[in-house]
DNA sequence: ACGGAGATGTCAGTGGATGACATCGACGCT
DNA sequence: AGCGTCGATGTCATCCACTGACATCTCCGT
């Protein structure tokens, strides 16, 4: 038995998913998140850097999921499809919890800093996705990795804004092949 | 005869860069930014919603210049020519202040919270754009305009990067072109 | 039993941000 | 000239995000 409730660090997301979703993201302070979790302020910011953090606790897992996949792909695998096997390790990650990832994209949505937050999230896959396309020699990598994570974010968006039954994966691809608009002349 | 000296607007935004740059954004304080604008830290914050804020003064009228030039183009034009339309008006817009430019994104890239900031910014840029090709019937104006912030990303990054004679419209165009990487299967 | 290691608590302080109210000079009106 | 309003700024008080320093407690190995 330890001295304290195990899962300090779990009990604070929840508690902050909670209030920030009852009250509002501004309206709450630190402390009453800590509160609810059964621990102090201080502790709260132990574990996250600051506020904004405490929804974010599975982004680094998601990067590695998505980066590894397209690691996965062979060196030789035209940018398109290594990009896609990106996006479907996503969709195979997230898919299955649309209500949850309903719950924390609204709370995400509904306040600037917190939107701001997610941006730099996601810049940071493109950044980490940037440094594997050009290891194995890529051309384009920057380019591509932005690209990839600008077509995540739309089809995620439509899934979001789409019916219960949407399929995440499909939504990918559909924007992954709506890139040939850009195509020729 | 004012009672105070005019432009208190832009000497705190000068004030601003000039101590950012010197200490970093972190160690300066607004009351310090203030200060050297011949101000007080309460006026500092009725020009600018937050210590950041004062770095980004230019951006809606970066982002209209990008807008109104795809605006410009014909409801016919093809997507990425319009786009291209409003990524020349930018190159234009930035292309003759590379100094300036180069200054302010030290300091921008020097600190987390301040590139956060600036993501958001670009975000804008998409959304406005997303909305002004919706108007106009183009297929998928989400996914063009995210991906056309992405391309002036990774362009604008370059630029900044390369050689002091770098020519911002040719690095648009270059990322432009590189989007082939996608076409076809 | 002892002592270190980890996790948490306590306390004090800094600085970002905001609301309420006061002040001052410019300007127009009579 | 005298007056009143308006806009920009200053002053003051307050909240809260975040941090550093130090104390405390439990577990665990020796």
């Amino acid at each position: 038995m330890s001295r304290w409730e195990p899962d300090g660090r779990r009990r604070l997301q929840e508690a902050a998913l909670e209030l920030y979703a009852e009250q509002g993201f501004s309206r709450t302070t630190a402390a009453a998140v800590a509160e609810r979790a059964g621990l102090t302020e201080r502790t709260f910011f132990r574990y996250f850097a600051d506020k904004k953090e405490v929804l974010f606790g599975n982004e680094e897992r998601l990067q590695a999921v998505f980066v590894d996949a397209v690691s996965a792909t062979p060196d030789t695998t035209p940018p398109r499809d290594a990009v896609a096997a990106g996006l479907e390790a996503l969709a195979a990650e997230l898919g299955p919890h649309r209500e949850s990832v309903l719950r924390r994209t609204a709370v995400i949505t509904s306040e600037a800093d917190l939107r701001e937050r997610e941006l730099m999230k996601l810049a940071s896959w493109s950044a980490a996705l940037a440094t594997v396309l050009r290891e194995r020699g890529a051309d384009a990598p920057d380019l591509v990795a932005e690209v990839a994570v600008a077509v995540f974010r739309v089809a995620f968006r439509r899934w979001v804004d789409g019916p219960a039954d949407g399929d995440l994966a499909a939504h990918l691809r559909g924007a992954l092949a709506e890139l040939a608009v850009f195509d020729g002349t």
